[in-house]
DNA sequence: GTGATAATGTACTGGTGAGTCCAATGACCA
DNA sequence: TGGTCATTGGACTCACCAGTACATTATCAC
């Protein structure tokens, strides 16, 4: 990355990024080597090194990045927007289908499992994305409480922590069966839970 | 292991597995190393491969198999009998209590992330599990639903899938966290559901 | 006890993968 | 146009690790 950064050698990082996380997605990160990012995203060990001085740590924390920015951006505008009981239903079945075409390459799955083990770094990445996510319904369910849709005696911290670990656990099931089954039962149980029924 | 095994070779073949066990745990997969194992167990690379011809692959494979045995054996008698809201209870005690205990190194979380990716064998080990977890609990639920205890419209194996997935992903919550409180919270928001608050 | 076989110790091999070195090429700016 | 620096290519080193070969010691059956 020697100081500056040209448009090709912005485009050369992008593609990088983009070609590792790809082989990950397919392979799994132990078996993803610099050289099949190399030769996947037709460059040498030397660019790679040149764009990532600290080696191959920093690229995989590039990649966990990368794949976390697209986690949210993937649900809105539905997640900032839970305003109603149509619109909770709207996410949901955003969240289903996005994650039944991804199957066993989804991101999430990859960020958590893959990833996220990898280093320090990336591990306060998938923190943070969870962290974000969870804010966001949390924000949501007492919207909800406030405009009278949801009871205030329900513990709305705790509901958004049920949803979001419905939410991992039907991804990491995702990732091992390749059904969103346990997915969608998780969502449409915490959300009926939401509505008192 | 040659043909037969003798009283000395089945405990040392199984301070294997236990060794490799715990490194695991401790150090996760990709850190842990055949002479690891070795050094750890007071072994050597001969009797890995003596013990497990088929190599690191099979070694794995037995340590899956061990970890997934103990998994639903924590949870019993309690997993077994969902015949009461107590029961219900107790058993979400257990296994809170269980999590928070092992914290990081929980047994599923080590299943899930580290061995089950690690071949298609380990993978149909987890599988397996949760097959036979999410089968208990509808068993439960079904009970419950027999002896009044639950409404008939509650769709039982939704309602397993959820409980299943809220445990799965509390789990992965508390590798990266060291929190049960996603955990705890997705198991009560669960029971609730069913219990029809 | 003795022979067969299981259990263990040690040294080695071959491959792979992260990271380095250095030379060459290309782009931008004075 | 010439110089500087970003960019790229390819060969190389070094460490680690799974797996092997072979020799030695312990154990069990008879």
């Amino acid at each position: 990355m020697g100081t500056t950064l040209t448009a090709k050698g912005a485009a050369t990082r992008q593609r990088i990024i983009q070609g590792a996380a790809t082989l990950i997605q397919d392979q799994g990160i132990s078996s993803t080597s610099l050289d099949d990012i190399a030769a996947r995203t037709q460059t040498g060990k030397s660019q790679l090194f040149h764009y990532f001085p600290e080696g191959k740590t920093a690229l995989l924390v590039a990649v966990a990045e990368f794949e976390a920015a697209s986690i949210l951006a993937d649900q809105q505008p539905y997640l900032s927007n839970l305003t109603s009981w149509d619109a909770w239903q709207d996410w949901r079945n955003r969240v289903v289908e996005r994650y039944e075409a991804q199957g066993r390459q989804c991101r999430l799955g990859v960020l958590t499992t893959q990833l996220g083990p990898a280093s320090a770094a990336s591990e306060k990445i998938a923190a943070d994305l969870q962290a974000e996510w969870e804010r966001l319904l949390l924000e949501g369910i007492q919207g909800m409480q406030q405009s009278g849709h949801i009871r205030p005696s329900v513990d709305a911290a705790a509901a958004a922590a049920a949803l979001i670990a419905g939410i991992y656990g039907g991804v990491l099931i995702l990732l091992a069966s390749g059904s969103a089954y346990h997915l969608a039962s998780a969502l449409d149980v915490g959300i009926a839970s939401l509505r008192g029924h």
